[in-house]
DNA sequence: CGTTCGATGCACT
DNA sequence: GTGCATCGAACGT
C-alpha cells in the first residue's frame, strides 16, 4: 500500500491515447467545503486536435476552448446541453489542443455526499441510486463530485480538484468508438475498464439479460 | 425489453 | 436562431 500521489504534469504531457489508457484505475478527487468525494476512473474518451471533428478545438481557438490550448494537466470543464458539466484533463503540450473526457467513476470516498448531490432537487431518494449509478456518465459524475464551470482551468496536478495514483491494481480495458457524438464516430478512442458496472453506454456484447433470475 | 423526447444555457454562425 | 462530448421519464412492444 503506497501513499496517494497526485499525478504530475509529465503524466499528461504525452500522446492523448496513452494518457487516456493510463487514467483508468486512477482516482479523481474533489475537495470542497462540504467534504471530500472521489472515485476510480473506469471510462474515458480522447479528443485530439483540430483535425478531430468531435473535439472542441475543431473550429480553431475560441474563448470557450482556450484551456485545450493551455498546458497539460489543466481541467477543461464546460456546460453541455445546458444542464451537464463535463470534465476533461488537458493533454500533450501547450498549443496542442487535446484532452481526455472522464465519463464514469466507481465511487470511493464521500458516497453519502455524492448521493445527496445527485438527488438534490429531484424527487428521488438518495437510497434509490445503486452504488454503480452514482457516477455513471459524464454529467452524473460531475454532479456527484460537485464539479462546475468554476472549476474550469484548475490545475489537476495540485489543489482541490486532482487525480491521484493510489496504487490500485491494473484493470483490463477495452477500446471502442466514442459515445454520443455525431461526427468522428469511427475512431476507437473510448477506453473502459472491462466488467465495471459503473461504465456508461451499452454493453459491448453478450448477455444483457442479467436482470432476469435463473430458474 | 426497446425507443422517443423534453429540459436547459451557452458558444458560435 | 441553431446545435450540442446528456439524462431520465414516458411511452411503445
Amino acid at each position: 500500500m503506497t501513499l496517494p500521489v497526485t499525478l504530475p504534469r509529465f503524466f499528461y504531457a504525452r500522446p492523448t491515447l496513452d494518457v487516456a489508457g493510463d487514467l483508468i484505475g486512477k482516482v479523481l478527487v474533489h475537495h470542497t467545503r462540504t467534504g471530500l468525494t472521489s472515485g476510480i476512473i473506469v471510462e474515458v474518451e480522447a479528443y485530439i486536435g483540430e483535425s478531430d471533428p468531435a473535439c472542441h478545438a475543431a473550429p480553431g481557438p475560441t474563448a470557450r476552448n482556450a484551456p485545450l490550448y493551455g498546458p497539460p494537466g489543466l481541467a477543461y470543464v464546460y456546460l453541455n446541453y445546458g444542464i451537464h458539466n463535463l470534465v476533461n484533463a488537458v493533454t500533450e503540450e501547450e498549443g496542442s489542443p487535446a484532452a481526455v473526457l472522464i465519463r464514469a467513476l466507481e465511487p470511493l470516498e464521500g458516497e453519502a455526499l455524492m448521493r445527496a448531490r445527485r438527488t438534490r432537487g429531484t424527487g428521488r431518494a438518495p437510497g434509490a441510486l445503486s452504488h454503480d449509478e452514482i457516477c455513471r456518465g459524464p454529467g452524473n459524475l460531475t454532479r456527484a463530485l460537485g464539479i462546475t464551470l468554476r472549476d474550469n482551468r484548475l490545475d489537476l496536478t495540485k489543489g482541490p480538484l486532482r487525480i491521484e495514483d493510489r496504487g490500485l491494481p491494473p484493470r483490463e480495458v477495452e477500446w471502442t468508438p466514442r459515445i454520443g457524438i455525431r461526427v468522428g464516430v469511427e475512431a476507437a478512442w473510448r477506453c473502459a475498464a472491462v466488467g465495471s458496472a459503473a461504465v456508461s453506454g451499452r454493453k459491448s456484447s453478450g448477455t444483457t439479460a442479467r436482470q432476469r433470475r435463473p430458474g
